[in-house]
Order: structure tokens, then C-alpha cells, then sequence
DNA sequence: AGCCGATGTTATCCTTGTCAACATGACCCC
DNA sequence: GGGGTCATGTTGACAAGGATAACATCGGCT
């Protein structure tokens, strides 16, 4: 797995080695889901993708820069799943709460990356890419939210406001769950079945407005 | 301010110093919210509380464990914020909404703080009284739902899942709020006013089932 | 008064992020 | 094909910071 397979390659090959940024990436992924955690290293990173310790640094620019591409990673995963959810279904309210849905699942199946993605490990601001990931996952929900605009009976103006409702709440409970704070909802199904009456019941608030 | 003034003094005075372990809180604390973030370094707080670099572990057993003090004072104080909102409320329902709105509020009053309230540079799991602290907090929430649980037309084991989708929402907001990708919502006022929009959407989702 | 243990200090080690100086080898151009 | 050039990777070193050990100090108890 230190290699990883070509699989979304969109840049060129670069040079003599393979794929260092990625496969930096990759190994830092691994790391962080290993139990590793904020606390990655990059000696470790290093070693496990068969390079010396300096290495790293004609890619990025310093351990959080490595750490930023992995969770840029982590975003683009995280809207590709909730596009997938999105599109497969067939009526608009039903799109909106499986985007919702898809949002937990994600945390739930990737917590150690997920915990990443919103902490202060990495200064979001300084990563302007990161933050453009961010905005792209958030872009999926109000897009989900436009679509239902009439079954909830909102304005173009709310769709943002709504948006962030829903966001929030997913959000929320998928902290509390990777932050272990929910000793119920052990097992996924049961964060399921939370996530599915927490978003039933927003959208039930919305169309009562 | 570094020999800081007694004044919650619960425990009774250590020894010689004065009260080191109050006075290396104090220190973190402030310097994690002047800036130093998660990287709040040990000997900087050492410094600030002007004793030697290996002093803090007499009190402490690690960096974590200092700064797990920390978060469980801020888990303290959020605590009594949101028991002071509700108890300030004559109505269940308006004490539902101020007790939620308190700790958007407590989130955008000590952001820094907040934010390490809720990340991995604490593992949580390995500090029982910061994972008590914390369910402390949950629990004013809980106390609040199960007062307006009439109004809100739910039976009592709904209680824990209904205050779970309170505290999901409030969590929510306040961390995209915290973590800058709320662009809007700048002034206090406007997160304010988010916040309660969507605890009222919210509330009335849940009269509507 | 004198002992004891809690508290604080100094010296030191180890890990880790970061950089500078050097090595290498792929690609381009003649 | 052969040499130049630049991106890429390596070795060595430094500084910051967490952690521990050995020593120093001081208050309270007997």
C-alpha cells in the first residue's frame, strides 16, 4: 500500500523516485488512521515512504504543508461521497437527507482523518487550497438544498442559511462521535439511525416555518 | 498577573510557591489564547508562572495532562454560562433555546479555548474527570430538554436523543464558527442570530413530529 | 531542634522539525 | 552521444521542546 496505485492520477509522473508527493501522502493517511493521530511525523512519513528525513521538504514546505495536502485529500473524498449520494437518489428531499447522511457516514468511516480535517492542527487559513476543499464540500449540501428549495418552501436568499443548518447539524454529531463523546451510537448503525432522525426532524422544522 | 490573585481558591494553599498548579493553568490558558494555539509549549507556561522548566511536573504528568486542566475548566465554565442561561429563563422552552444559545455564545466569547475543547491534542479517553467535565456540560442541556418536554411533545427516552440533536446543532455552528469557515457571520451579532434561527427551526421540527 | 517529604532547580537526554551543503541522475540541446 | 542544468534526494548539523534524574530547599511535625 506504500505505493499507491495510480488511481486518480492527474498529474504527470514526475521523476526518478515514483510519486513522492503522493506517496507521502499516502503513508501520512496511513499514519494518522494507524493511531498516529495530529501527533504524525514526518521522520515517520519519510521512512515509510523509503525516503530520507529531508526529503519531504522539496515537495512541501514544512510538516503542516504535508499535513494540509492530506487533508485536502480527505475534503475531496468527503465531496466525492457526498455527490455520490446526492445523484443516486431520485426526489430532491430524499437527495438532501442522503447527502446529510453520506456527510456522518464519512466521519464515521474515516474518524482519525476526519478529527484532522476540523482541528487546529493545521491553520487552515495559511492553506488557501484547504480551505477551497473545505467550501467544496459545503458547496454539495447547498446545491442539495437549492434542489429542495420548494419542498421546503425557502427562498433562494435562505439557501445558504439552510445550508449551514445542515451542516451544523451533521457536523456536530460527527464531532461528538470521533471525539468519542457519544458512548451510545457504538455501533455505525445506530449513529445511522441518529443521523437519519436528526436530519428528518430539521427538515420537518424547515417546512414548518 | 503571573503570582495570580486567589480567587476561586478551592483547594487549599500547596506549599511555599503559592499555588503553582492554579498559576500554570492560568498561564496556559492565557497563552493559548494569545495565540499559541494547540502548540502551547510547557516551558513558556513555566516561564509565565516564573518558575523553572521541570517545575510543572511536580504537578502534572505531562504536557497533556496540563493542558487537559485547562479544558476542564473551560468545560467548567461553560457549564455554569449555560446553567446560568437557563436558570435566567421562566419559560421551559425560551430556557431550552438560552441554554443552547449560551454555548454558541461561550464558543465565539473564547475561541481558542473552545477549539481545544475539542481536539485531538487531548486525548480525551486518557482523562476521565475531562470526559466527566464534559458530559457535565451535555447534561444542563439534557436537564433543559427534559423540562420542555411537554412542550416539545416527547416522551422521556427521547430526552438523551433530543438534547444529542441540540448539542449536535450548537456544536456545529460553534466550530465552523471557531474553525473560519463561517466567512459570514463576522460580527457576534450575526452568529447570534444564526444560532437562534436554528434552534428555533429546530424546535419546531420537533413539535411538528 | 531535627527529621521528612513535598516542592522547585539544574543538568542532561531524546525526539523531531528544519536547513545547508553536497550528491545524483534525468532530460535537453548541440 | 556527451555535457550542462536543474529538479530531486542524502548526509550532517542545529535548535526547540518534552521528559527524567540528581540535587537543593523549605515548611511542618515530633
Amino acid at each position: 500500500m506504500t505505493p499507491p496505485p495510480n488511481a486518480t492520477r492527474t498529474t504527470k509522473p514526475p521523476y526518478h523516485h515514483g510519486d513522492l508527493p503522493r506517496a507521502l501522502v499516502a503513508a501520512a493517511t496511513r499514519l494518522i488512521e494507524d493511531g498516529a493521530g495530529a501527533q504524525v511525523t514526518l521522520r515517520a512519513a519519510a521512512e515509510a515512504a523509503g525516503v530520507s528525513i529531508a526529503a519531504p521538504y522539496r515537495h512541501f514546505e514544512s510538516r503542516e504543508a504535508l499535513l494540509a495536502a492530506v487533508l485536502i485529500e480527505g475534503f475531496h473524498e468527503l465531496t466525492q461521497r457526498m455527490e455520490d449520494a446526492r445523484a443516486a437518489a431520485t426526489e430532491p428531499l430524499a437527495a438532501l437527507a442522503a447527502t446529510g447522511l453520506a456527510y456522518v457516514r464519512f466521519a464515521a468511516d474515516r474518524p482519525a482523518l476526519y478529527r484532522l480535517m476540523f482541528s487546529p492542527a493545521c491553520d487552515k487559513a495559511a492553506f488557501p487550497e484547504l480551505m477551497d476543499a473545505g467550501h467544496a464540500s459545503l458547496a454539495v449540501l447547498q446545491d442539495a438544498v437549492r434542489d429542495a428549495r420548494r419542498q421546503l418552501g425557502i427562498t433562494e436568499e435562505a439557501v445558504a442559511r439552510v445550508a449551514l443548518s445542515g451542516w451544523s447539524l451533521t457536523h456536530g454529531l460527527a464531532s461528538l462521535y470521533v471525539d468519542g463523546l457519544l458512548a451510545d451510537a457504538r455501533p455505525a448503525e445506530a449513529l445511522d439511525a441518529l443521523a437519519q432522525g436528526m436530519i428528518a426532524t430539521l427538515i420537518a422544522g424547515l417546512r414548518a416555518s
